[in-house]
DNA sequence: GGGAGGCTTCGGTGCCGGCCGAAGTACCGG
DNA sequence: CCGGTACTTCGGCCGGCACCGAAGCCTCCC
């Protein structure tokens, strides 16, 4: 091929010149780091030692680490007398996280054959519990979250064949159905959109609308938290909800 | 430096446990890398020497940066006698690659006041054409972008408001009025979706449907290539297609 | 006010990895 | 076959950064 690239010699870049994809990058490339954003993507605000504890470093390197992601505006600050809470600085960032994870996951197995480590009883526990519900951010994932989102679509209230919409009927739903207020939507944030479960590998329903379906499901207790991690149960209340509001009656079934 | 790793403590992890989240986002996280992963979001594939020479490093240097995004799944290879082409591994890197850039734009500002370098004018002129008009991976995306895709809105073909979907007059256009077929939606990759454009800060046209459009006014020369890199120009024919499928008439008031 | 708890700052240490040039390998053309 | 081209591999150098413990600061509580 022509390998002389022409008058675009000149768009050589020099070593020093920083780039800000790079720097961006480099905030999540450490493993501590990552195991903060990982954590963080409860929705939850943490403290710096809770942080810590959670990832096994010492609190003056968690503290170092997190003033750089608060710099780097991953994360949002607020302090309250002695404790330092920290949380995800908004939805953008956590959708850029979870993006990073369900491309990250699919190439875990590639590194080597001796690579996989037993995982302990409790592991898989929470591991199997996550599979089965848990929040994303600010929106239900797992394999509630993307049941739920096969539901209405099944029920035309969901629209996924040419991109990712609700259909006027979903607009009622949620006002008439389930009886919750969708704020308008707000410039940057569209109502609904997919994003990429990666346990199941589809798409599941984010956006103003999953948080709000994800909130209103929390409030009314028909989902409850399992611990203080990032896993659901469906509560006794919330099957029967479920079940009048989307058909979901196979719900009981789901093992986890 | 006695630092005993600390067993497994509950949910307490031990530091040496990899994340794959760290190991992705380690691969973008150097300068080098990342200028090949940008470059690279021109869709088209490279040699080993002439990214080596875009970024300014030794080909050597580049050989392994190569190697390892390779491995990492962020690129493909495809070697021709002895000439190593490289591209991005798919759509959903690139689209990886295009958010975090979105993401990491805005920050740009934020390190100093003194940080500005005053751009060459060639530089200056280039980054003028790439905000008129460029390819964003498969799409197109800059002013020309979002201006498609406001019209595109704004005739009814795409439905933004409660998600990001064509409409079925949309679909109508593809076919009868831009006489482009549109592939069935083919399980991953959604027919439609935004792609948050870093020069609009708003979203434009992507997915199947932005990657038929966009290779359908390339293929009739409506748009052409300036020079090898990723910007666009509008051709005459261009400007009266456009005008005629689209009612843009104003696209040669566009600056640049 | 004293003490305890939560966090930050500061030196210091060690390792990881990006860089290069030089030597080696594969492919192409004459 | 021989030279040139494109790339890879190998040492070796060097900077950056993740980590820790200790000391200091701030805030809350008794």
């Amino acid at each position: 091929m022509p390998a002389e690239v022409p008058a675009v010699h000149d768009g050589r870049m020099t070593r020093s010149t920083p780039v800000p994809l790079a720097t961006l990058a480099g905030l999540l490339a450490d493993g501590t780091r990552a195991r903060f954003c990982l954590a963080l993507l409860d929705g939850r605000a943490w403290t710096a030692g809770e942080l810590a504890r959670h990832a096994g470093v010492a609190l003056s390197t968690a503290s170092e680490h997190l003033s750089r992601l608060v710099a780097g505006g991953i994360l949002a600050e607020e302090r309250q007398g002695r404790h330092r809470y920290v949380r995800l600085a908004g939805p953008q960032v956590a959708q850029l996280i979870e993006d990073l994870a369900a491309h990250a996951a699919p190439t875990a197995h590639a590194d080597g054959p001796a690579g996989g480590r037993p995982p302990t009883l409790r592991a898989a526990g929470a591991a199997r519990a996550m599979a089965a519900a848990r929040t994303c951010y600010d929106h239900l994932a797992g394999r509630l979250g993307v049941t739920i989102t096969d539901a209405l679509t099944r029920h035309g209230l969901l629209s996924q064949d040419t991109g990712f919409a609700l259909t006027a009927d979903g607009l009622a739903w949620f006002e008439g159905g389930l009886r919750a207020a969708l704020p308008p939507a707000t410039g940057r944030r569209p109502l609904a959109r997919g994003c990429l479960d990666w346990t199941e590998r589809r798409h599941h329903l984010a956006g103003t609308a999953g948080a709000v379906l994800c909130a209103t499901l929390l409030e009314r207790g028909w989902v409850a938290r399992i611990g203080s991690g990032r896993a659901l149960r469906v509560t006794p209340p919330g099957h029967q909800a479920l079940a009048g509001l989307l058909g979901l009656d196979d719900l009981i079934h789901m093992p986890g």
